[in-house]
DNA sequence: TTGTAAGCGTTATCAT
DNA sequence: ATGATAACGCTTACAA
């Protein structure tokens, strides 16, 4: 029963047509040329452009247990920093001839551990994966059982020993709560979603309470975790803050340009003017921030960088490298705009 | 001589721990139960948990000639409104058993060919394509040679004969030309990245043109197309228009978001205000042009659905639908906001 | 220099 | 109800 695919050239076809063993062709196409005659060589060269060939990739696969495919796993595909990302990763996976499956969960577990399954299905060689933190015990398993390599980005595990690809969080924060505190700032809250489970938030939390409490002596704690989606209560957390520090200068620090956007849009709602009723810094580095109002002032990320990154060192891993796992942590930098200027006392 | 990949179960194994055949294990699989004993069942299903089985989808697709693999091209992953069209794609994918290939090629057509001979190899039963309009040849073998399904996403290719899922630019263009005629403004251009090869651009040309002469009755044609990278001449375009217009009310339309950010960037650098020196309003409705200035007033495209509908299309053809290539066009939504005020006379 | 045959993991066919 | 076997497209010993 003939199941070939309608219209798919195989090697089969390929060597009846140019009147030579299929052994042949497959020579000619892993260009082992010295074992092939001109004649012969030119002859199944013609062939193949002529029938259009294209080898299958599965069935090379399935010969020699490779893929030649790199899964990559994102919860916000919609997030420049995401695509940025995900441009570093496969600007160098094709590089080295690797395919890349981009696959975004929308920051749900679920949907993260139905995607890992597929991309074990399909035998990926490797997994780039900027985790929910809700799949621990799958990637445990791609990790020691397949033995695929797995590299985490942006979002530590710390419980998971995995080499990890990100910002370095702690600097990045102290620079910014530092600044904010140089610049004249009384009260300076920190806005984020929910911060258990995702490291990144976690971090910066940290370190925004940490620097606060060294740099400005204060014990007083504005920290807000908001809901995006779908109702939000942004706007009262807002209200509070900007209510409880009435008389004082203050800024807000959002943990990611999300979390901006949406302030800046409650801000406008209530009519607060940045930077006169609050100063306003954010993390990651949009286009878009430098023009709105007199620039918003931004936390830039290595974003395309720590894409290739993390690509090279699967890569190393997928070569064999079998040292402990690392984490490279990236430099911020704080990239001053109008919306955080000196308070005049 | 084993080359199999390490750690990776096979049915094989499956087998040998439940102690049944592969057959059994392959009857499983594909869920006949009636043709396995409730023991038999119960072993193979615990084993295949113990072990952490999970086919191989090469073997599979080799079998049947078949990947489970939908190859998605794109010409800028960064940009908000592809993305948003991969989301709507990828959802569909998945609902449906397949798995999407993501390939960005930075708008670069060598890129583009590179990318679908890779998606060849790997069988993909099906392409969405974002083309650069540099891979007709490429992509006409892929339908007729192959005879995998074609469906173009927001960019046409009129001599190919292939779905289309799109805007109506004609109707987009009109209604935002016509508003800004009714709005008061006397002079409006039109600013673009290279207008010919990519069919949006130059649909939202001509209908710009056209509209403008039976809506304004003017001959004047202030058409701008401007380069991005590397290096920019936007600031003189800019100039000339503003320039040459002087003492007119005036609007700038942009074919798109990036066109309209890199606009916004340039306006503010030269000093000039929006809305009182020039309107402005641009294709795409990402989130941010909410908070820039009093707004900006854009043409919404609905994304999501566009990518939804593009797959939803792609499914009916795989699934054996041969009548006619169609093309779906979305109507576009006017976003009002304060970046185009009635004129005041 | 060229060809034959076995095997990769899976499913379908045909026995038993 | 269960198992042996062939086939999918490709590569590689091994043989000629």
């Amino acid at each position: 029963m003939k199941q070939k695919q309608v219209g798919r050239v195989t090697i089969y076809d390929v060597a009846r047509e140019a009147g030579v063993s299929k052994t042949s062709v497959s020579r000619y196409l892993g260009e082992r040329y010295n074992e092939l005659s001109e004649k012969t060589r030119k002859k199944i060269e013609e062939t193949i452009i002529r029938m259009n060939y294209r080898p299958n990739t599965m069935a090379r696969g399935l010969k020699f247990g490779q893929s030649h495919l790199i899964g990559m796993v994102v919860a916000d595909i919609t997030n420049p920093h995401t695509t940025a990302m995900i441009r570093g990763a496969e600007d160098l996976c094709n590089q080295n001839g690797y395919s890349l499956m981009v696959c975004n969960t929308d920051n749900n577990a679920v949907k993260e551990q139905d995607y890992i399954k597929i991309l074990q299905s399909h035998r990926i060689e490797g997994l780039i994966i900027n985790t929910t933190g809700g799949s621990n015990d799958a990637l445990f398993q791609v990790k020691e059982e397949d033995d695929i390599p797995v590299v985490l980005i942006d979002r530590k595990v710390p419980e998971l020993e995995l080499d990890t690809i990100g910002l370095d969080n702690h600097q990045a924060t102290e620079s910014a709560v530092t600044y904010l505190v140089k610049q004249g700032y009384e009260r300076i809250a920190f806005f984020s979603q929910p911060i258990h489970q995702v490291s990144t938030r976690y971090e910066r939390f940290m370190s925004f309470q940490k620097t606060l409490r060294n740099v400005q002596h204060t014990s007083i704690e504005d920290v807000y975790e908001i809901q995006i989606e779908p109702e939000d209560s942004v706007q009262l957390q807002l209200q509070e803050f900007l209510e409880s520090s009435n008389g004082q200068t203050r800024a807000i620090l959002t943990a990611n340009s999300v979390v901006l956007l949406k302030i800046i849009l409650e801000l406008n709602k209530q009519g607060f003017s940045i930077p006169n009723d609050v100063a306003l810094m954010g993390f990651d580095n949009p286009k878009w921030v430098a023009v709105v109002g007199s620039g918003i002032s931004t936390i830039e990320q290595p974003t395309y960088q720590i894409g290739v990154t993390a690509m090279e060192t699967l890569l190393k891993r997928i070569n064999g490298d079998n040292s402990n796992p690392q984490t490279i942590s990236f430099e911020a930098t704080l990239v001053i705009r109008g919306s955080t200027p000196l308070v005049k006392k």
